[in-house]
Formats: structure tokens, C-alpha cells, sequence
DNA sequence: GTAACGTGCAACTCGTCAGTTGCCTGAGTT
DNA sequence: AACTCAGGCAACTGACGAGTTGCACGTTAC
């Protein structure tokens, strides 16, 4: 679409796609599979979230033989550590 | 919803929205008829892009007599800031 | 070689969203 | 009072997104 504004911002719309984010700055790295038990819902589902993120430029996938790990990105990253302080932001404007 | 961080994020991942606090920004104020003629669509759907604004907080509705005028709010005026910045960080990472 | 595991792909349902049109109401105008 | 202009409300269409199920393919293990 060439709208990578609009891709950034439609993949951190989407609270599951946020938590994802979470994870994956906790653990450093994971599978679809292994996201699929944090989450409720299917591995599919897991992994067209994963989608958008790549598509976004906030995680990377590298296949490693029959698997497939997902790290953030840099940019992946830099978001993670604004997410609360956007947060915190909001909490404070709108309260 | 009380989602807040997700409706921030909906609201700009639409480039006729960002597009409309473009317009805010260096107009001021406007109301939802002006905006209809920077925008190729019906007041109707300006309006609803304001109404996702205004639920985001990013832009506040004030009526005055006949005619409802709308501004960014702070929270919109620092997404306006921020937004040239992102664009720009965005081509440089991946391009 | 065969079984099991991790994944990817395709088709489908369901809800939401962007945008439209039509109508009705309230505030100025003459 | 009659008219006009700006907005809001409701119903509708078309597209897209989230999530599901089912199946087929490559990779590791036995």
C-alpha cells in the first residue's frame, strides 16, 4: 500500500499485536507456537498477527530449520519503549 | 472500548485522518464543510473522520452557534509534531 | 522409511469500518 | 413567518480484518 505510517500504526492499533510486542521484548525471541499459549487464540491467528508486524517493519522472522523465530526489530524496540509511556501519557491527559 | 492506546493508533493509521490534522494544524480550526474541500469525499465521512479523532482525543468539537468547529487538542498537536519525524524515520530505516 | 512436529496456504464466517444517500433538526437570515 | 445553511442521525453497500478449520509441505526424530 505504501503506507508505512499507516502499516505502523494499523499494527499497534490491535491490543494482541501490542502484547505480542511484550513478549517478544521479554524473551528476545519466539515462535508462533510458542506465542500461541499466551494468547486465546489459534496459532493461525497467531501468526497473521505476526504478519502484520513483519509487514510493518517491527519484527523480523528467520527461519532456523523446521521453525521459524520472530525478534523485534530495531524499530520493534523502540516502540515497545514508548508504549508505556504513551500510557502513562494518555492516563494522565484524559482522567 | 477503553482501549485508549488502541484508539489513538486506529485513529492515525488512516492517512485521511493524519491528513485532517494536517489541516488543523495550520489552520487552527476549521469545520467539517471546510475540511470537505481538501478532502475527495462527503462532509459525511469527514465527519466520522472527526468523531474517530475526537473519541481518540486527538481533536476536540467546540459548537458555535450553527457551525461546529473543531481543533487538535494537545495530545493532536504533539501527534502532529511527531508524525514529519516518523515519516522521516521510517524512510531512512528501510529503504 | 515412517511418524511426528512446526509451518504455511486457502477458503470460509463474522464483525467492523469507510463511504454513500436521504431525511430531519436547529440556528441565522430576510 | 418562510427560507436557507450547517450539522447530526439512520440505513445501506462494499471492503477489509480477525479468527477459525482443514489440508498439504518440509524438517527432525525413531
Amino acid at each position: 500500500m505504501s503506507d508505512p505510517l499507516g502499516l505502523v500504526f494499523g499494527a499497534l492499533a490491535d491490543p494482541s499485536r501490542r502484547q505480542v510486542i511484550g513478549y517478544l521484548s521479554e524473551r528476545g525471541t519466539a515462535t508462533a507456537t510458542e506465542l500461541t499459549g499466551e494468547l486465546p487464540m489459534t496459532r493461525q491467528a497467531v501468526s497473521k498477527h505476526l504478519a502484520a508486524l513483519a509487514g510493518a517493519g517491527l519484527v523480523a522472522a528467520e527461519r532456523r530449520g523446521r521453525e521459524t523465530r520472530y525478534r523485534l526489530t530495531e524499530t520493534g524496540e523502540e516502540w515497545d519503549g514508548r508504549l508505556d509511556a504513551l500510557r502513562a501519557h494518555l492516563e494522565r491527559r484524559h482522567t
